[in-house]
DNA sequence: GGAACATATAAACATATTTTCATATATAAA
DNA sequence: TTTATATATGAAAATATGTTTATATGTTCC
């Protein structure tokens, strides 16, 4: 094998790239499948929104109605219903209505832990 | 006042909606500031977007250079550059520059833990 | 049943994000 | 100093996301 031996003296075999390709292969051996990795962004991408976390971070807190929601986030009853719909089908909240009002609350044990570690990572950082 | 105990029950005060105010108040008393709010978001954000998540990952089991983290996401040159500046400008990550590469890093420990639970939370659902 | 209220949703709009393309910068080697 | 290599970046293009507007659905009260 030609071209070898380059790259601060680790192995290369890529065709135009220097590469380190124990390293490579380290990664490849530990890397997650894509859909696992798809199927946790999508779970962080709700986090990421702060119309989300707020929704979040409330009901974490308690139960609440649609309404007391918009009054809470000072924003329109349909841009929430939106953002509950995507909480909703990402299975992070789930409801139960009552009467006419419809009661969210969280649905997993993960997300106060996932924002508890987000807080401490703020803190420590200024 | 008026509009008082509708809703369940539950006081009342909106204009023209039925909240539980005293659910508001406790809510209200915990929010997390905006500032916080927005940092938070911004941080996870980080977390919801396939290419950065890889990164993130495969830089959480070795030190890579970008050519390596190239052919290990099979993306071109540019883009990968690119999601490395916005992951380094919220200081998930490090570089130091050897010679004509630069190696990437963690800068951060909370990102093991975060994807730890965010990967728990996916075995617990399936 | 009809009116009023709470919530949901489709479609349009506005904005943000990611990738590509072209080019610039930095370092090393010749 | 010229050339090659590795990485960075601005701008355009492609795509995704969030909010608004208008309307639909489901529930209660009369």
């Amino acid at each position: 094998m030609e071209n070898q031996e380059k790259c601060n003296g680790k192995i290369d075999v890529c065709s135009d790239h220097v590469i380190h390709q124990d390293t490579l292969n380290y990664i490849y051996e530990r890397a997650l499948n894509d859909s696992t990795v798809n199927d946790l962004a999508e779970f962080f991408k709700m986090f990421g929104d702060p119309t989300r976390l707020r929704i979040l971070h409330a009901l974490s807190v308690a139960e609440m109605c649609v309404c007391d929601l918009c009054e809470y986030l000072g924003m329109n009853q349909s841009a929430v219903s939106h953002q509950l719909k995507i909480l909703r089908h990402s299975r992070l909240i789930k409801y139960r209505r009552e009467g006419r009002n419809v009661y969210y609350s969280l649905d997993d044990e993960h997300i106060g832990q996932i924002m508890k570690v987000g807080l401490e990572h703020l803190m420590e950082n200024k």
